[in-house]
DNA sequence: ATGAAAGCGCTAACAA
DNA sequence: TTGTTAGCGCTTTCAT
């Protein structure tokens, strides 16, 4: 146990106020005597000194502590924003504290409870639905910053993905290679994930708008929903569709990774993998896409942008000077085999 | 700002004493008077009552939070690891306090220090070098649970994968399947990062060992060390020795999942990827590795072992009970594409 | 140039 | 059956 403000004061014959301003290094400031100031250096040079936080954000009412509550880290793209986000928290003095919900809306709440108790400066949250934003805020004295997930409303900080946008272009940008590689009439497939998250829904908005813009007839267009974004209702959807002999598509696009990972796990246990020629797309990029032979295209989301931007926000929040917006990070087609 | 205590004492004409143990549900225990225990129900379903943790943590010295310090969260061994941590402390009633270390020995001592300061029950901890684990044992009274990485002595509770067993098991698997299709004299690439750290280093010994065993030729064995175990080397030493022009080998084995996937994109851009034949090899597993058309054999660790050692060490150094013990949980073996 | 004291909200020991 | 108080270690304000 590191000694205490008031022990080494004792220790030393001084009063507590002498030994705090030397280790708060404010002596010169308020001119306390050079050798008073040695003496206590001497002696933490020697025993060291620790501050007590848990003391100090009792008297402050602060804990220099922020919240991160999202789905899962064994997701990359969260695990990712947590890691960022937890660098530049550091880089401001701040702790991040990184808790997982599962998009259960009760362990979210018992989270964000537990995130008050502890005195939080601030919540970063991946809201699990539209109530919770409203709940938080309550619970936060406002200070909340919602990530990934717009459900409306203006009330709130938000830093988000142009998701239709981002479904948008990569409709465009599989048709184009589509034509270019001489099949002018492809078919589409969309699997998509848990819609009920604004997220998704404005992917397949995007999707979908392009594909009207295309001109795409109904043959040449489905759609398949599952209530998750998991590797096991992908596999399980693709699985059935191959099952029922339905004709597998041209272009296959998934709503997440998790989702293509399924759908891919279905195709190969029972086709030995997709078809060389069938074009693969996924929402969110990671490295390992590299490993497929297909033409594949990915969306990768501006880490960085997220990052600096809800950090902003947050630090506006605290110091209570502006007022929360709206941050929509642009996106970025990642094609691969795709020349 | 929920009420404290102390406020609703005050409003309720009643004393601290008797508040809190309603609160505590001990009203019956210590015989509240069923009136004031529903006064105070009524006021508290009304008003809410939170808990404050950090004046509750300054009294008891004990803040029901542990620290989990590991290198990156990026890492999807680490974020599994954390993922499955977090959960099982949850289920004790304890907060999980993750950060990223970056494997700088600084930025862990830093944070070994925050940890400190904020008084938390235990650690654990993915050591950055083999003086971590008495510096972070000193400061944190022993309570202390090293992970992965296992730099000797006895003094620590410790939970690791028998990586030399993995190696020798690998390689055995590795050579077998080669043979079994023809191939009777197969050469093996070892490429491995940061053999600095014991697990590194183990999964080398045991593979050594195994092609020791199975008596291969010095022409049959190369071995190329990099400095980390991350994808740009991983890229940079594949792509170095194509350049070189030396001989691509039939097995390919790394020693983790970045330096795999920088190795298959050196392959990739130069050549178009490995190699039909080549049979692919790395430590840890992921569902992505599915996508690869080759022989692939991963290694896949005893999650649910390692947390559940883990996490009952520190319940043991909590209590005070037991001595600290070391854990090695066993590997399983994940071929793909070689039946 | 240094010291003393109050108080953040809780728990535990002791009174009544 | 209920009440009072000390004290966890820090910061802040007011005295010397």
């Amino acid at each position: 146990m590191a000694k205490t403000i008031e022990a080494i004061a004792d220790e030393l014959g001084l009063s507590i106020t002498t030994v705090r301003l030397v280790l708060l290094g404010k002596a010169r400031q308020y001119r306390i005597s050079a050798k008073t100031e040695a003496r206590v250096r001497e002696y933490t040079e020697l025993h060291g000194y620790e501050i007590n936080h848990v003391a100090r954000s009792l008297r402050l009412q602060r804990s220099d502590a922020l919240g991160l509550i999202i789905p899962r880290l064994s997701n990359h793209f969260f695990a990712q924003l947590a890691e960022l986000l937890e660098i530049r928290c550091r880089k401001a003095g701040l702790q991040l504290w990184i808790s997982c919900c599962y998009d259960n809306p009760n362990t979210q709440q018992e989270l964000i409870k537990q995130f008050r108790e502890r005195n939080v400066d601030g919540l970063f949250l991946v809201p699990a639905n539209a109530n919770m934003p409203a709940l938080a805020a309550a619970q936060l004295k406002q200070r909340l910053v919602l990530l990934d997930r717009d459900f409306g409303g203006n009330d709130y900080a938000v830093v988000v993905t142009d998701n239709r946008q981002s479904g948008y272009q990569l409709a465009q940008r599989l048709h184009a290679f589509c034509v270019q590689r001489g099949d002018l009439q492809p078919d589409f497939l969309l699997f998509a994930g848990n819609s009920g998250m604004p997220s998704i829904s404005q992917r397949l908005v995007g999707l979908n708008a392009a594909l009207d813009d295309l001109g795409l007839s109904a043959s040449q267009r489905r759609e398949v929903q599952v209530p998750h974004n998991d590797f096991h209702e992908g596999e399980q959807a693709m699985g059935e569709l191959i099952d029922n002999g339905q004709p597998l598509p041209k272009v296959l696009v998934c709503s997440s990774i998790p989702l293509f990972e399924g759908a891919m796990q279905a195709l190969k246990q029972r086709l030995g993998g997709a078809p060389e020629t069938m074009v693969l797309a996924t929402f969110d990029d990671h490295s390992m896409l590299d490993f497929l032979r297909n033409p594949v295209c990915s969306v990768r989301q501006d880490y960085a942008f997220m990052i600096e931007q809800a950090f902003s926000e947050m630090a506006q929040l605290i110091s209570g000077e502006g007022q929360p917006a709206r941050h929509i990070a642009s996106m970025r087609l990642v094609p691969r085999n795709m020349d």
